[in-house]
DNA sequence: GTCAAATGTCATTGG
DNA sequence: CCCCAATGACATTTG
């Protein structure tokens, strides 16, 4: 088992890989001997994860979504893409043209029977057209091209010898895979492809045989009958390069898609190549040199970095947290804020200087130091606590108000879409504002929407919103814009369906370069589905033998489409399915247009919301700003008062004591002293001082 | 086989 | 009354 391992993991494997890279279909399992297990166990020892990577399906399939973006084939897929990179690499240093060269060397046993793809005699035991009804059934590959192994045989050099037959002969009609072959037994059309091949008294020189299905040039030629080693200068040319990546596509000729597509995969395909080996360099990831799956892989490298990106820009909030939830109190008070309020009855100069949940002692501190106390200990985030408090103080807010607003000013979205409604809390007015804002500009925007289709739409809704404040707009905008073209302007046009056709709707693009691979690739299965959704009307159009078509039936104003009706001769039944189409039609853009705005307004609102709380954080923000100013200005006065406070002198020149005494504001903007006490209410005026600042 | 998303289709409404 | 766009609800397709 290790020999074996060791002998298959080291050549065989390797070169059937590399085939296999090239369009050639592979089964290596169908060439063990039945009891052993799987070749994939082999090497790999058994494992479950191990799926068989689906190289020729996706080169296949023109669209090549078979690989999923998740799926453990692409570690297998990528390592066998960048040694594929290298051989193509290698080759583009050594052969000025676009060709690969693939050599098949080995030894021909006497007795056996040496079948290249040219020569191999039609004595196969099961001829390709009689071939079984599962071609997609392990072990039965073999049979399905026509091979000659033996599944029974342990002769391993039997075994390599038909396997390299079976590969060289796979080479022949390159990229022809199972789901192919499937096809063509399907049409019927395989005959003239292989019949050649079947034929035994074929030249054993080279020969230029033209695919009858294809048009593809196949130059075939025969395997040395004696020779042991074929040279390289002797060997053919298994095929050029670009039948390589020609087959895979030209095999779908047959199906859906048309020429013009085929090209343009074609054509997409071997620029995608020629970019490999420049781009293999810098990114691991862009050794794929299938498009689809570059694309998947740029799809998700977008929709995180996407993602992120706009998760952490949109939600960033603009108002830090607060930091330090220690007491930012300040020891502002020198007096007893009761004999304060008692005695300071003209104005509120109390409640400003000195809040009554701060100083509730009398203890007094030395007032001129007090500014640069606090200038030390008021930093920001202690000042917007303090903001919080006064804010509770002074609007009535609770408490629970309070540390629900800290709460909101904490998070990190800034985004609290269901937060508390309190009659006071800004986020009351932000919901109201939010409606109305909302309200008016689906009014606006769409009021005046008549039948000119939905872009135009779009863009009113988006020329709305640059006109406002919105730093995402244009994001979105664009991103609106390209999703709301209409679909039918781009039908054929295959590599433009993409732009009404978006569907990834929660990823703001970041940049069009990065958006064009995802709308790309959501172009391509949009197109397929939209071909078949259209065909399914179109083949009933086309089984009423409707005389006009389709996109006539629906595009057509009413009085050309009865114009239309008018000119036929048409029977009841025809008339029902041109009407029934026509309102299907209609319906299907109507629906597509329906949705489209219903995203669009929800991502407009989503803006708006965020827009809205960006202003409330700010708005927040300047109110902070505003009491720490407020707060400043009352250390001032407060400073001011004691330096006041201190140079006055009574009669005997001895200072007043705070305890008895207290300065007190007039509305007139003079200052008088008062005693403290209640007795001494009638106003014993000490001092007067007029005061303008 | 199940599920979610996308899309199609039908019925209804209102302009 | 007819036409048509819009839309909710359900069906179908697809990955």
């Amino acid at each position: 088992m290790l020999s074996l391992k060791k002998y298959l993991t080291e050549g065989l494997i390797q070169f059937t890989i590399l085939l296999s890279l090239m369009g050639v279909r592979l089964d290596l399992d169908s060439y063990l001997p039945s009891h052993l297990p799987p070749l994939h166990e082999i090497i790999l020892g058994p494992t479950s994860a191990y799926t068989q990577t689906q190289f020729h399906s996706l080169r296949g399939t023109s669209d090549g979504y078979g690989v999923h973006p998740k799926s453990v084939d692409l570690d297998q897929f990528f390592t066998s893409r960048r040694l594929l990179g290298c051989v193509r690499a290698l080759d583009r240093l050594t052969v000025p043209s676009t060709e690969v060269d693939a050599w098949l060397v080995h030894r021909e046993t006497e007795g056996s029977v040496s079948q290249t793809g040219s020569s191999r005699p039609s004595d196969s035991p099961q001829d390709l057209t009689s071939s079984g009804s599962e071609p997609n059934r392990d072990g039965q590959g073999l049979e399905e091209l026509g091979a000659t192994a033996q599944p029974g045989s342990s002769d391993l050099s039997k075994e390599d010898i038909d396997l390299i037959d079976i590969l060289w002969r796979q080479d022949i009609d390159l990229g022809v895979g199972r789901e192919d072959f499937e096809n063509r037994q399907q049409q019927n059309e395989n005959e003239e492809v292989w019949e050649p091949l079947r034929d035994g008294a074929e030249p054993l020189e080279a020969a230029v045989q033209v695919d009858g299905e294809t048009g593809e040039s196949i130059r075939q030629f025969p395997a040395s009958d004696t020779s042991a080693l074929v040279d390289a200068e002797q060997c053919p040319v298994v095929s050029n390069r670009t039948d390589l990546l020609l087959s895979p596509l030209l095999a779908d000729m047959s199906g859906t898609l048309d020429l013009e597509q085929q090209w343009q995969d074609l054509m997409s395909l071997v620029d995608m190549q020629a970019m490999e080996v420049d781009s293999s360099a810098e990114d691991p990831l862009y050794l794929s040199l299938d498009p689809p799956l570059q694309q998947d892989v740029n799809l998700d490298q977008a929709s995180l970095s996407g993602c992120s990106h706009n998760t952490s820009s949109l939600f960033t909030p603009t108002l830090e947290p607060f930091s330090t939830p220690e007491s930012p109190v300040p020891q502002l008070s020198s007096h007893n804020s009761t004999d304060l309020n008692s005695t300071f009855g003209f104005t509120n100069l109390t409640g400003l200087l000195f809040p009554s949940q701060l100083n509730n002692t009398g203890n007094i501190t030395s007032p001129t130091t007090m500014p640069d106390t606090l200038s030390g200990l008021l930093d920001e985030a202690l000042l917007d606590e303090i903001s919080l408090m006064e804010l509770a103080l002074e609007e009535g807010f609770s408490q629970v108000q309070a540390s629900q607003l800290q709460e909101e000013l904490d998070s990190d979205s800034g985004l609290s879409l269901d937060s508390h409604h309190s009659p006071l809390s800004p986020s009351g007015s932000e919901s109201s504002t939010s409606s109305s804002c909302s309200s008016s500009s689906s009014s606006s925007s769409f009021s005046e929407e008549g039948a000119v289709g939905y872009s135009s739409d779009s863009e009113m809704i988006e020329l709305e919103e640059s006109e406002g404040a919105s730093g995402y707009q244009p994001q979105y905008s664009k991103f609106c814009r390209m999703s709301s073209q209409d679909p039918s302007r781009f039908r054929h046009l295959p590599f433009l369906e993409h732009v009404g056709h978006n569907h990834t709707y929660n990823m703001a693009p970041e940049e069009p370069e990065e958006m064009q691979p995802i709308v790309e690739k959501n172009s391509r299965r949009q197109a397929g589905f939209l071909d078949r959704q259209a065909g399914r009307d179109e083949q009933r159009a086309k089984a009423m033998k409707i005389p006009f078509t389709n996109d006539k039936i629906i595009n057509l104003p009413v009085e050309e489409f009865n114009d239309l009706l008018a000119k036929y001769q048409l029977s009841e039944a025809q008339l029902c399915l041109i009407r029934d189409i026509r309102r299907r039609g209609k319906n299907k853009m109507a629906a597509q247009n329906c949705r489209k705005r219903k995203l669009d307004t929800i991502l407009n609102l989503e803006q708006e919301v965020k827009h809205l709380n960006r202003e409330r954080n700010s708005q927040l923000r300047e109110k902070g700003e505003n009491l720490r100013s407020l707060q400043r200005m009352k250390q001032e006065v407060e400073h001011l008062y004691q330096e006041v406070f201190s140079q006055l002198r009574d009669q005997n020149g001895r200072p007043y004591s705070p305890q008895q005494y207290a300065l007190h504001y007039t509305s007139n903007g003079s200052v008088i002293l008062t005693p403290r006490n209640a007795d001494g209410q009638q106003g014993r005026r000490a001092e007067r001082k007029d005061r303008r600042k």
